[in-house]
DNA sequence: TTTATTATTGAAAAAGATTATCATTATCAG
DNA sequence: CTGATAATGATAATCTTTTTCAATAATAAA
């Protein structure tokens, strides 16, 4: 999706949520819509701040918070930090996240039904989610080094 | 591995490294070592302190962090949490969590090569690493319900 | 066994991250 | 425009993890 196409479904979707829009609020859903990469609570202070001088931190967790309960955006877990957060997927798609600059990307077509299976079985689990993700170096990245 | 056997591995493994054996230490390690949960600091430390009465926190930490760093055990992500630690796999192997009463048990034989050849070629990463965890509902868990 | 070295300990304080309070302000339906 | 009230940001309060430091205990050497 594109990012103004982006920004202006979550605002909608705010909208319809019974939510206000106001440039606090605004300044965080352009920084988190735009960003290639999971920004943490500080990261997207600093960022929107540039738009909304007088942001809090606070109304970035409040933000973040009800982006998330609204399912726009994810909390990314990694090695390194599981505070920070990332457009969501659009449909059925897992990360894979570049060591070296944390742009992250969705990949789709993962099929894990067989070994959910196999392990359900061996097991005796009923399985009902499952993670996935991987870690590598972008292509970027890679051209730098 | 059997308990007894994985607590001496631990153990001998400390020494090895040049770590003292203490009472403390010792309490945590058999504490980690027995649970079939990952256990957060606070837990570990609540329960080391029925062996270990003059425990301190800080040690529980302490300790959990020189065995993550000598691979014996690993930090646990979840949704409900990434504090939790728990005896490091054999090999290559993945976990399996139960959503109701957290434990934990880990399985092998994924092969994600295709998935991740794939991957690397469409988005041009070259992968390193991958996670993969499972949430389910266990077999005491299904029955009790 | 005794001794010397020093890694380890736990209390306390500090630091970081997240959440709760609350008076003021801004949004938006009417 | 106006009124109801959701939202804001400063501040304080929590919660988790890390740092400091003097006292202690584990280990190797004598
Ligand atoms: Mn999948
Ligand atoms: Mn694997
Ligand atoms: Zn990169
Ligand atoms: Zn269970």
């Amino acid at each position: 999706m594109e990012i103004n196409e982006r920004t202006a479904h979550w605002t909608q979707t705010l909208q319809v949520s019974g939510y206000r829009l106001t440039a606090a609020r605004l300044s965080v859903v352009n920084v988190i819509a735009a960003s290639q990469k999971a920004l943490n609570p500080m990261d997207a202070y600093l960022l929107a701040r540039q738009e909304c001088p007088g942001l809090g931190l606070v109304t970035v967790y409040r933000t973040l918070e009800k982006l998330e309960e609204l399912g726009l955006v994810v909390r990314v877990h990694a090695p390194d930090g599981c505070g920070a957060y990332l457009s969501a997927a659009e449909g059925h798609e897992h990360l894979i996240i570049c060591t070296h600059c944390q742009r992250a990307e969705y990949f789709a077509g993962d099929d894990l039904h067989p070994l959910m299976d196999r392990v359900a079985a061996e097991h005796g689990y009923q399985i009902q989610d499952h993670w996935l993700q991987l870690f590598g170096i972008c292509p970027e990245c890679r051209e730098n080094s």
